[in-house]
DNA sequence: TACTTTTGATTGGAAAAAGCTATAGCCCTG
DNA sequence: CAGGGCTATAGCTTTTTCCAATCAAAAGTA
């Protein structure tokens, strides 16, 4: 006949946590707002409930076994979990607040968001950001696994359950060595792109099938056999004289205007040939009215950068 | 002065879950094994602390709110979790037991793991595996971020804080087209590659790497144009006459051997062409012993696959 | 309309859990 | 070996959780 097992508790993930944190029973104790008997009982009753020693107790600094790590690395993600629970009260009223886990792709969130946060924290003291980076295809699935709360990416995505909020559209140039012939020409259009080579990021970036849907239009060869895994590398490859390629306008703005000097920029088709932007949410999350109004704050941040053009 | 607001407690998101899934106070709390008014008052409290409507009360089955999903939809992530913690005890120990979060590359794990799990679930029946697919290097991410406890993939892997147990080396074989000249003969060598075009899967796969390297060396052209999604997407891409690709020894045993008529497959320098397969998990989960017999397990399995060269 | 049934909310008191203070026991250090 | 710092244990108090009984509202039925 088992013992009965107390059930596990928050609580006491809270105060091993506590315990990891501060090595000690008397500082974690206090840490937590409670007495050091109090928290040595709980930890007690966790380590009885699981079966397992958590803590090496004895001389020195209290450290936590093997077990006491992994169990305390899961409850972290645990109490933030429940933590994003309780700030759903805040973000689904209505106001802006608690934290957002906003998941952005790699080729935009880098180059927009420094931008944004500013302004975002003096308009919502009390929101917090955790921002992830990843690939669009990666986000839109991390998107429905629940792994993110929102997501800022490129339109357009697919999916009856999503809602989305169009943010700008961004103009995407040509970005070609120094001493390129074509580097000559102040804007550039489809015809200078036959025959050329273009470089691409992985297909996991919808910018990709963009470019490569292009190549098709306008005749150019779409390299294959180095495809970027980055903003970054790809206009590194460029630099070398591997191809051409296509950058985002805030990439360009943020990484290379003005300073660069192993690659030019230069407008291609009036700027007409662009990405779209915006924010996707699980339509379910019920957060829609918070999020349109941090869309809100995107456009007005978006409006400080001539070449995007507000949409939404 | 806010009135002190109680913190949220496991036991609200199960009663929470529970009301979900009944639709029915007094159902929920029969199913939860307390009465019906300790139901109510748990999600009443749960409500205020929130400071949300969860539920929707009147005639009729109980609905839950917006907000009630959502919250719902993340308890349920929550108490994932913490069984998880709770089947630790369990694997930590040293008999594989509880739940284990198993990622394997999408290139394996299809046609490996249907003979594993009968064989896994005789010797260790309370052993629960949750099993996810991916590509190699989208899991060695997910196992550091703790969405996986162990993973099945390629070798080598990279990382000091990671433990690998070595399987079995799985040849890869070369796959044409049933009219390819090629296919006349019984064996292929480095020489027969040279010239060929030969398609590959996403450089996310390890397997691409190496198939790419084999390129190099053997002046095989490696084809960008298309990179295969899957191995049965290659596997069409060959039947079409784009080229030839190499197979892993279990997809070809589980989904080509005996009865393709669209392509034939041809051992390829007498077999030693292959690729390394291990388990690998975070040294710090502590649960080495399980998950050493779990690949211990795995080689018998592979046992049966003569083909298979097992290692460790 | 009046009576029953069904359903969730409320109440009052018992049981369980979690807290605190005081103190015991251990291991270092001086 | 005394004293200081550490965690564990004991005994008691407070808070939380639960149940049984009861209430109030809605819906069905005679």
């Amino acid at each position: 006949m088992p013992v009965s097992v107390p059930p596990l508790t928050l609580r006491q993930l809270r105060y091993l946590i506590a315990l990891e944190e501060t090595q000690h029973f008397r500082e974690a104790a206090e840490s937590c707002g409670i007495s050091q008997p109090s928290l040595s009982v709980q930890i007690k009753t966790l380590e009885d409930s699981l079966g397992l020693t958590l803590v090496e107790r004895g001389r020195g600094p209290v450290r936590l076994t093997l077990a006491g790590r992994e169990v305390a690395r899961r409850a972290r993600d645990i109490l933030d979990a429940t933590q994003g629970i309780m700030d759903l009260s805040v973000t689904l009223q209505s106001g802006l607040g608690g934290t957002i886990r906003l998941g952005t792709s790699a080729t935009l969130g880098p180059y927009l968001m420094p931008h944004v946060v500013g302004d975002l924290h003096r308009s919502h003291p009390d929101l917090r950001l955790y921002i992830r980076e990843a690939a669009p295809r990666d986000l839109l699935r991390e998107l429905g696994d629940g792994m993110h709360d929102l997501i800022l990416t490129q339109l357009p995505v697919s999916g009856a359950t999503l809602s989305v909020a169009r943010l700008f559209r961004e103009p995407l140039s040509v970005a070609l060595p120094a001493e390129h012939p074509l580097a000559a020409k102040d804007m550039l259009d489809n015809d200078d792109l036959s025959e050329q080579t273009i470089l691409s990021l992985s297909p996991s970036y919808t910018l990709h099938d963009q470019i490569s849907a292009l190549c098709v239009e306008t005749g150019a060869h779409l390299s294959r056999d180095y495809e970027g895994t980055s903003l970054d590398a790809l206009r590194q490859m460029v630099a070398m004289g591997m191809g051409l390629t296509f950058l985002p306008a805030l990439y360009v703005e943020s990484e290379i205007a003005g300073r660069a000097r192993d690659v030019v920029v230069r407008p291609f088709r009036g700027r007409r040939f662009s990405r779209s932007i915006g924010l996707v949410w699980r339509e379910a999350s019920g957060a829609g009215p918070a999020y349109e109004r941090l869309a809100t704050v995107i456009r007005e941040t978006a409006k400080r950068f001539p070449h995007l053009v507000i949409e939404g």
